[in-house]
DNA sequence: CGACTCGATGGTATCGATACCATCGCTTGC
DNA sequence: GCAAGCGATGGTATCGATACCATCGAGTCG
């Protein structure tokens, strides 16, 4: 390294170029309104000293912070990861930059790092969860900007919603088994202590297996330590002790589902013969080439990339509630 | 909507507290430095009023963004995630935030993208790749503030580097199927044009497997829409027809292992009798309830976490080369 | 008892870019 | 030929919090 460089300021530039601070500063933000000559001239001055433009500065003087807030449940999970994804791609047109915080599906955690978000004056806010402590929708209420909840379509939402409903893919999930000939499902849910999205896919498994006395639940308590597939490969057999006539199994990732799926195998069950799997997300592996596993498709990166495309649009402040919809991807294990 | 609120300043929960400007900034940042009595005020004010702090005017006028920008190789991969959230949990302790954008495994966007976040100051930078571009690397070295490369140990790191040797990993699985008895090892690497981890476990196989004349690499090219177990299972179809004594196949990634593995499977292919997979990265599926993958485990979160803690030291300035080595993880593919 | 220390608090300048308004020079139209 | 119009450019105030220094009062020590 060496001396510890300030940074160089516009004036520099401008004194470098021999033009007025404002000049640089229309040069970088808006040059068609800047002479073809001067823009030359303060190009070569930005090069020269390797400036780059002080957006700290910017934002204060602008009321304008080009950033956009996110609170994401987790980033370790692609389909999120494709929803930052949409969203960074889309907001990067209207120049907007996204800053990202995980919450690891605790409403207490959001509601922690919501004031250190709203610190840096973001233009919009984004939350891929719709559940939030009562101090956490007030902030959000009183934030004054677009809120979106993403992943869900809340009958409240705070403001903005794109989503889809989890209740309808519970009971699409279960209606495609019922026509595929099952009639003793059961549905595997991992009992977190915030899964919203998880408990409205049950329910929706619930009406739609009513009349279906051989269909339960099964309930595989939260274990510290354990992956997605223990969860998965535990309750298969705990599901076949205590409800041997069981013919399928639906799971609320496609990772759990690979538990299941692994489980099965070993255990020498025949899929979909015996056992029918349906898990959910639609993550790589399960494509034709992996597991091959029959899941609901929801297409996170459409997902952030609408949400980015409503918050760049006029009327960002005008709620909205949009259904993105899901696929049904029938594949071998069912 | 309604009226375009304009946010609460500092002067006004000063004004409403009935103390100086200067003494609500420091019961919000330094509590210790003010009295319990005015802090308990100023506390009631902040709360009525609903008061945020404004980081924006802070970040300029104490020179301090309190920001550390991140660019990562993409975010749709586990183990990246895990670095990130390594990282976001070890700055927070420091009172920093992340700006995160993902790079797509492409120096040109890299480059594209570090003067959008040098322009919000930050006051480190980290990188998930030691690949840039010259342009890149000399904003990097002009930035003044620590830059940390994660995920390699490069001969000629920018500043700082935490990571493991690609090239170990790639000999360490290497040495173990030769240890259990392998001698046509074929190593599986997807052709993209900027894989510089990959290029360099490869390079490690080679080294370790000079004497072994069936030991061969196999390219299958990128291609677009393709998912990581499609390289996976084309690959070891193509691997079968052109090397038919092939007996291991190390892959790049677990989840193109899977790819390898379900193929295999569907082959009738005898898992590991006929042939051994190694996959990269010990993702949650490769565990012993999923896909009993052996694999080379590198501990992103832990990366991530060293990475934090070296910014948030004292003498960040200081460049430094610190490895975080792997392990080998045996399963049942081999 | 006076000088001195220390904790608590406030006033003012400042960070660097941008908004707003003014200015300047050149073209255009009558 | 002159006023109006317009593109290009600059000066100055401003955004909101913090650094720096000053002040003030209450204790402490010799």
């Amino acid at each position: 390294m060496g001396e510890t460089r300030k940074w160089v300021t516009m004036g520099d530039v401008a004194a470098r170029a021999g033009v007025g601070k404002i000049t640089v500063s229309r040069a970088l933000r808006t040059p068609s309104k800047v002479s073809p000559a001067t823009l030359e001239k303060v190009r070569a001055a930005v090069a020269e000293l390797g400036y780059v433009l002080d957006e700290t500065a910017g934002a204060l003087s602008s009321q304008r912070s080009r950033i956009v807030g996110a609170l994401v449940s987790t980033l370790e999970d692609s389909v999120f990861a494709s929803t930052v994804r949409g969203l960074t791609e889309g907001l990067s047109e209207g120049g907007l930059q996204l800053l990202l915080s995980a919450t690891q599906y605790d409403p207490e955690t959001e509601a922690a790092l919501i004031p250190t978000i709203l610190g840096r004056r973001p233009e919009a806010l984004v939350l891929t969860s719709a559940d939030h402590t009562p101090a956490a929708r007030d902030m959000l209420n009183r934030a004054g900007i677009p809120v979106l909840e993403l992943w869900e379509l809340p009958d409240h939402p705070v403001h903005t919603a794109v989503g889809f409903s989890n209740r309808a893919a519970g009971a699409a999930i279960t209606r495609h088994l019922v026509e595929t000939g099952r009639r003793n499902i059961v549905f595997l849910k991992v009992d977190r202590t915030h899964d919203a999205r998880g408990a409205l896919r049950m329910a929706g498994f619930l009406n739609e297996s009513a009349g279906l006395p051989g269909s339960q639940t099964h309930h595989v308590p939260e274990a510290p330590g354990a992956t997605a597939p223990d969860y998965g490969a535990q309750g298969l057999r705990e599901i076949l002790e205590r409800l041997p006539e069981t013919d399928a199994v639906i799971c609320t990732s496609d990772i759990i589902a690979s538990g299941v799926l692994c489980e099965a195998q070993r255990m020498g069950l025949e899929v979909p013969g015996r056992l029918a799997i349906a898990g959910f997300g639609d993550f790589d592996i399960s494509g034709d080439s992996g597991l091959a596993l029959t899941t609901l498709k929801i297409d996170g990166y459409a997902i952030g990339r609408r949400a980015a495309e409503l918050i760049l649009a006029p009327g960002a402040m005008e709620p909205l509630r949009i259904d993105m919809g899901f696929t049904l991807v029938r594949r071998a294990t069912t």
